[in-house]
DNA sequence: CGGTTAATTGATGTGGGTCAAAAGCAGTGG
DNA sequence: CCACTGCTTTTGACCCACATCAATTAACCG
């Protein structure tokens, strides 16, 4: 079995939808692929520690941080089924970034170099790849301009906005809602907040009546209340 | 003349070296190249504005931003002789941010697609192109934590860390006194503060005796203590 | 010389942090 | 079945880093 380079069904998908469904195997096939399943909380990648793989993951969520010197850690991504951990992982050995995952995970990990050098013959490769690229680098702007220039209502209400278009994008939705496996905490960790204050103004929207978060799941009642907030 | 697309000389640089000395040309040269030189203050890019140019900046400084809804905006970078407008401009026609001139700069446009084009059999541009990607994905993942994690005092003397950084690798800088042609104002909008504490701050430095920066150049008394404090 | 723009400084306000307690709710094990 | 533990969320009281508003100074320039 070889990777699904070449498909595209989702916005910046990898090789997702083939994955998702792909039985996993809890080692390697080879020295091109590798398979896992992970439980929910582990590491899955630490910042600066090289490895020979790019990993996608095929099935539950994870997310990206990077550590910070006082022991606080800012997330700066997570991670969708069919998701690359990172784009820009196919050309750096080292990670600047850690990830753990958030559920249970099933991740696949191919061999860099086998897929750097095809990247370089395959042109259906390097658009995809270009593609995550720049879905990756217009996402790390945004974040940057919601974190330097937005109230906390907004930065809550841009996360939440984001995650439900990337998972629409890859699920079908009923009743407007959305599976959310995040807690309070992490929320706070992506948009750099306190868990206290996310957790303030989430009774805030919540009484308000435009969104309700619990039990794992993300009822829109007020989508266009949702949008006003939390559009840059 | 062409593109020197080979030239890796500074570490994010895609062809500064042989820009910054070429005598640049106020018009387009067929349809490969263009040159423009721009007063300070000038607008160099518009956001979602479509354009079949590449940018670089040959000489000068300029600076890219993200325009919000409430009249502010965030500075996700600032660009030095030699940087690409962004790595990821090869891969999409409109950006998703606006540029502005810092001081008068000479800039040159290279039509996308016949870049596009060589970047699929040229393994040494597409090498350049991927670096390029890396570089500016590690900056942005770097501001992320900077500004949802970090005190006003760590943003200013981060962002101080960063650019004498790059200064001083694209050029010879003596008794520590870097080229600095930013107001307060831009500062701020790059770090998500006010000009007020801006200044407040950097007096602060000035009297602890870390640094000192007036009249375009920044001068760095104590680094190590800037360090300290602007370290991740 | 007035007019403009940048930097500084002071007084006061506030959004969100910190600290702490309580409440809900799995597990877990007797 | 209930007590115990640990984790998450909620709520209240208080605090502080930074914003806001406003006045002053300095530099520059036609």
């Amino acid at each position: 079995m070889s990777p699904c380079v070449t498909c595209t069904r989702r916005e910046s998908g990898f090789c997702g939808a083939a994955f998702r469904t792909a039985p996993p195997r809890p080692s390697t096939n080879g020295d091109q692929q590798k398979f896992a399943a992970v439980g929910a909380g582990k590491q899955l990648l630490t910042q600066g520690k090289s490895s020979d793989y790019v990993f996608v993951l095929c099935a539950g969520w994870a997310f990206r941080y990077i550590q910070v010197s006082d022991g606080g850690r800012q997330i700066d991504r997570f991670l969708l089924p069919g998701d690359l951990f990172s784009s820009l992982s196919i050309f750096e050995e080292a990670p600047h970034f850690s990830a753990k995952a958030l559920t249970t995970v099933q991740i696949c990990g191919f061999a860099r170099a086998e897929l750097r050098e095809r990247c370089f013959d395959d042109r259906e490769l390097q658009s995809v790849v270009a593609q995550s690229c720049l879905s990756d680098g217009r996402d790390a702007a945004q974040l940057i301009a919601i974190l330097g220039q937005c109230s906390a209502e907004q930065r809550i209400a841009y996360l939440l906005l984001h995650l439900m278009r990337r998972i629409a994008a890859s699920q079908v939705v009923r009743e407007r809602r959305y599976p959310f496996p995040l807690r309070q905490q992490h929320i706070a960790d992506a948009v750099g907040l306190t868990p206290v204050h996310v957790s303030r103004v989430l009774s805030l929207f919540r009484e308000r009546g435009i969104v309700a978060l619990a039990d794992g799941v993300l009822e829109v009642i007020d989508a266009p209340a949702l949008e006003r907030i939390g559009q840059l």
